[in-house]
DNA sequence: CCAATATAGATGCAAATGCATGTAAAATTT
DNA sequence: AAATTTTACATGCATTTGCATCTATATTGG
């Protein structure tokens, strides 16, 4: 990543590689398979929410379930489909992974912008966030 | 790209995609080979101001050379190093993708924020940009 | 009901990236 | 000035990504 704003990402992603944890990209799926609850959620709907390609949803699925981190089920209503759920490493995972992403945006960023202006910055990145 | 602010590059490497244009990485090295002037830049200069691991600004150089936008010749004051120096064709490309990255910004930001939001967020962007 | 089309997901292949390491030429140390 | 360390850049190998395409099921139109 060059350009622009990938500078948060990179920094989040190099702390997390510096503890030993897996990419940001696991946790927004990891974060969206867990709100989904018991219920699962389906890969589409993941894909449409994180705006990941079909094709690396389906092998970002596939390592998280190598990884133990979710279980995938045959779609009962839909025989195309899957269930994603997440299971107890995974939840483990995330929440090892969270204070590392808080901190890295809490340390980097705020060295550098005052607690009001990293406010201002979330809810402007909030905006442009595609519906 | 996934989570907070890749929203903006990603849009922008579409666009760029969709007119048959180069990624914006070779963008932002362009850029800066032109920048430099007819004295030219050193690869570990280009790699420290995009922030580039050593070996992505080594390959994106060959890439660049074998597009013929850059040239690069070894450094006579420095034996292990080399000069690239942009070409007409580089320059031309790059005036090319200039718009498409401008408008991008421009559409897809103007469309949800603010003439001053979009001032705001470029400045908080900046300030993030490591020295 | 059947044909045509759309949707969900997987995957082969090529290109890009990350990591570790290699080579060669400075710069530094003693 | 010889030995050591650092700096500049390249590259082999594994992983990841992008693109196109494939299979299978669902939906829609006649």
């Amino acid at each position: 990543m060059v350009s622009i704003s990938g500078i948060l990402v990179d920094r989040i992603e190099a702390n997390l590689k510096d503890e030993g944890l897996p990419p940001l990209s696991w946790y927004d799926v990891l974060l969206e398979v867990e709100r989904a609850g018991p219920g699962g959620i389906r890969p589409f709907e993941i894909k449409e929410r994180l705006l990941l390609p079909q094709y690396g949803t389906s092998r970002l699925l596939k390592r998280l379930a190598d990884a133990g981190y979710v279980t995938t089920a045959d779609c009962v209503a839909d025989g195309r489909g899957q269930i994603v759920t997440i299971t107890p490493a995974g939840r483990d995972i995330r929440a090892q992974m969270w204070p590392v992403y808080a901190n890295a945006l809490r340390t980097d960023v705020q060295e550098k912008l005052t607690g009001e202006e990293a406010e201002q910055l979330a809810a402007l990145l909030g905006k442009l966030r595609p519906t």
